[in-house]
DNA sequence: CTCCTATATGTCATTAATGACATGTTTTAA
DNA sequence: TTAAAACATGTCATTAATGACATATAGGAG
């Protein structure tokens, strides 16, 4: 295996808040689950496909204007089950952690090297817009602090929130040390 | 593409420190490089393969005891072009943050339900693991704090402490949301 | 009325990565 | 001495994911 096909649960989770199409479960993925997972509609169409034939989902189609079909899809109850299945499975720390950047910076070697401080700089550049653009995200979307119901939502936008301000904090440490 | 082939400049960087062989190069990613980066020998060997035959490496055999030849590979100065022109190209931030456990909170809908806190609390102890595991290794290999050389080596063990520092702060706080 | 953008759904070739299979040697500890 | 663990190198089938190709409708702005 690739990887262990977690896309099929992130559908079934998402379609369990409430049935969309797979252009809407395509654009979810440019919103806050984009921090931790991407995914592009030529992997998702294929998923619904498949996740409907092994019975998880189901479709209706609806017509907008005069031809246009979109289909609309459910989580069944066997979806359901899988999802909540995967939900209670024990999770290992994620151990995915890929960034470039951090391995761009192992392979140079000293603290004199001439690409060390524009390297951080730029990298810094990157962080702060992230970072600032999660701040506002959080700030409008939450603007009384953690909420009872969507309380997963508020979580992981903070942890993204939380996790720039790591890496901004990281880069102006490691700027400290170069000279 | 499925992915930009960062494995190969990895390669190039871990034998522009010192030559090393394919099963030296395996273990490096068991080491504080497999924090931001995992690769198995059956995607090493061949990526060697490919390098060598690219004109990036190349290699001189060498006899353990009786029998048993290892090929101890060594960069060329065409493979360190790569290597440096890679170093050179700007970085966007990284965006592959995988994180399968803030994925399944995103699907806990509501404050009160009574999987969120069990979730939370053994997430925390697989990172409090981690970060002690972290800590233990920067303090042992870096005792005297950030080096002239070596400094790559200090910042991304650094930053993995940081990491885990952050994700249980997150934790912590999730905790206390949760009824 | 026309052009642009967003909506909407699909396929396909290619590649990165995994886990299993396969084989043999060397060292170390019981 | 013998068995286990570590060293050492490879292949292969499968899968996850990407980016490009392909096609068509709907709605809004000028």
């Amino acid at each position: 295996m690739a990887q262990r096909n977690l896309l099929q649960f992130i559908i079934l989770g998402l379609l369990h808040q409430t049935p969309m199409t797979g252009y809407e479960l395509t654009k979810a993925f440019d919103s806050d689950i984009g921090e931790f997972w991407s995914a592009q509609h030529s992997q998702i169409y294929p998923q619904l496909q498949k996740l409907e034939t092994a019975g998880a989902l189901t479709h209706t189609e609806e017509v907008t204007g005069e031809k246009l079909a979109r289909k609309r899809y459910a989580i069944t109850d066997d979806g359901l089950d899988t999802l909540n299945t995967w939900l209670a499975a024990p999770t290992a720390a994620s151990t995915n952690g890929k960034d470039e950047f951090a391995l761009k910076l192992y392979f140079i070697p000293d603290a004199s090297d001439s690409r060390l401080k524009p390297m951080l700089e730029a990298q810094q550049v990157e962080h702060t817009t992230k970072r600032t653009h999660l701040e506002h995200q959080l700030a409008t979307k939450f603007p009384d602090g953690a909420p009872t119901t969507g309380l997963g939502h508020y979580l992981i936008l903070q942890h993204a929130v939380l996790r720039e301000h790591e890496y901004c904090d990281w880069l102006a440490s490691a700027l400290k040390h170069c000279h």
